[in-house]
DNA sequence: CTAACTTACTTGCAAAAAACAAGTAGATTG
DNA sequence: CAATCTACTTGTTTTTTGCAAGTAAGTTAG
């Protein structure tokens, strides 16, 4: 039989292979704890508020892994744990991401504050390299907050 | 019993609130072709090469005009014919698609020449701006073609 | 006027994927 | 060494998707 092949694509547009990538209800979810909140582990990933089952969590992970958006590897102080991170090709994500955060902010009611988000809408380009650095250098401390329902930053 | 509540989000994050709207393979793709390729009735999104059943595309269509992402208006000239455009919220998802595009040309083998992505990558701003004044105008021209696998515009 | 055709769907069914509830293996802590 | 913790896996049920037909209303050709 002859071995189908790897790149089967519906059509070769580019937004049509995003999709097929990425195009479901939890991967960018997970691309954007790694990305702005700072989370890095499994647990972290499934207690992020959004209600992910485990064993599609798990699923997700790999398919990230196999497209090469993240790796995975053993946390040098903890066996038991994976530290997962983003690749450059992950973080070359973080446009879509700021984009779906100013779409969503601003034609839907979310839990982000407003002024908060048309501040970000404004200062894109610094917020992408903000975002850029963080990764490049390992800093640890989120970017945004999660957005709870009635989050209050006061 | 109470009724569910209209808005039960998983979380107040704008991009998870997104991803409920149109986190899936098929609902961008229609937003595609409305929005770069001047497609405009259910026929034209079937064939438009990715081969979404046609069960599945009217789902879409009304999830979407529920959403308040397009609209649906019987055809003019022809009454078995109906005319789907995007509303102002449906073209805000411009810079969303653009980034996709971009980031599939970048890192997915696609059939997008790299010369025209790399200068549309450059000329964000204005392609945008393109986009937007072609959908108030009701210009019918494709702002880009379908790629095909092995597309060449010569 | 009407028969053939076109458009935008719907319906029924099988297959795939997601959601839910448990359980498990290996590392670690007390 | 027993309890706990992390990252999963394994069943099972429910939901969504994909595929093949079919249909109703509007249109065109004769």
């Amino acid at each position: 039989m002859p071995a189908k092949s790897k790149s089967a694509h519906r059509s070769g547009c580019p937004v049509s292979i995003c999709l097929e990538v990425f195009g479901d209800r939890w991967s960018l979810l997970i691309v954007r704890d790694l990305m702005v909140r700072g989370y890095h582990t499994f647990k972290e990933f499934q207690q992020s508020g959004e209600g992910i089952a485990s064993n599609i969590l798990a699923g997700r992970l790999q398919k990230l892994e196999a497209a090469e958006i993240i790796t995975a590897e053993p946390d040098e102080t903890d066996g038991r744990s994976i530290h997962y991170r983003l690749t450059e090709k992950g973080i070359d994500l973080a446009p879509v991401l700021l984009e779906l955060l100013i779409w969503g902010a601003k034609h839907e009611e979310t839990g982000a504050p407003c002024a908060l988000m048309a501040e970000m809408a404004k200062n894109r380009e610094a917020i992408l390299a903000e975002t850029r650095r963080r990764w490049k250098e390992r800093d640890p401390n989120p970017l945004l907050p999660p957005f709870g329902k009635e989050s209050k930053l006061s």
